[in-house]
DNA sequence: GTCGCTGCAAAGACTTTGCAACCCG
DNA sequence: CGGGTTGCAAAGTCTTTGCAGCGAC
């Protein structure tokens, strides 16, 4: 109940950012960022199509790259690059955060650190750099994958 | 001079770490794995490459990608990939550690963190993880980008 | 009605792989 | 000498791009 307003508000917001920017909110665009927002996990590029397909038959993999390149610049998706895993998008949380890989199963999860800018930016200061993001993936075993 | 040393000497303990796997130490590999330590930056598959043909013409950049996985095998390398420059590769330094990377130039520039270990291990073991690696950017501007 | 957006296919960048010849140990 | 390694080319993966037609505003 909760979860679900939560996304729906999280796709309002979206939707009127690309607006302000002066952006067509086509059918495609909106079935694209429902479904990265719906979407409980990390989903990739083809996840996201195949999601889509049933309700758009037509809408190709490019409109979902373009798409979430138009969220990107919009600031409004993390995209987390892995070779090993594909890329992965998160919609629902674009401000950048932790994320625990397993590196049996491939299960993302998010977390957070409440003082990670402050270290960040210190690292950066010390070096004389002006720090404006991060990422930061730790790999290992997650709770399942540990137990085998 | 001790900069010198210190390349030779971390030469000699990768060439003995593969030799000790099995590892055939052909002229190619020890090339291709000497450019890699000498190189003072984070070089591409392709910088490796180059920096190789002079010495040895006929080496194909397929043999360079073959050591580098090679390495890889052996932790012997760390693999930094990222979508906007690229593969980058720290023989030097095989051990996980921060990097701050300069989003105008590329720059990329090593850092440490002492606790950095303690941290991730920490965030990890809440969620139930067994940490076993990290991998922490730092996006920004470096010194020289952010006069100008 | 305009001009941004879509869908298709083709191109593109980067890395891996198949295979015959080669050569390290 | 045997089997790991090399070099070439081709294949593979993922993402971007060109362009004609379409449709959001």
């Amino acid at each position: 109940m909760t979860q679900k307003t939560d996304t729906q508000n999280r796709l309002k917001q979206v939707l009127a950012h690309l607006k302000s920017l002066g952006k067509r909110l086509t059918p495609q665009r909106i079935a694209i960022i429902k479904a990265i927002i719906d979407h409980p996990g990390h989903p990739t590029a083809e996840q996201i199509h195949q999601a889509i397909l049933p309700h758009y038959p037509t809408v190709s993999l490019a409109t979902v790259y373009k798409t979430i390149n138009l969220l990107k610049a919009a600031d409004e998706i993390l995209d987390l690059e892995f070779h090993d895993y594909g890329s992965r998008y998160d919609a629902r949380r674009p401000h950048p955060h932790p994320h625990l890989i397993c590196t049996r199963c491939g299960v993302i999860m998010d977390t957070e650190l409440a003082d990670i800018e402050t270290l960040t930016d210190g690292l950066a200061r010390k070096a004389g750099f002006s720090a404006s993001s991060f990422r930061l993936d730790i790999f290992g075993l997650c709770p399942k994958c540990t137990q085998k």
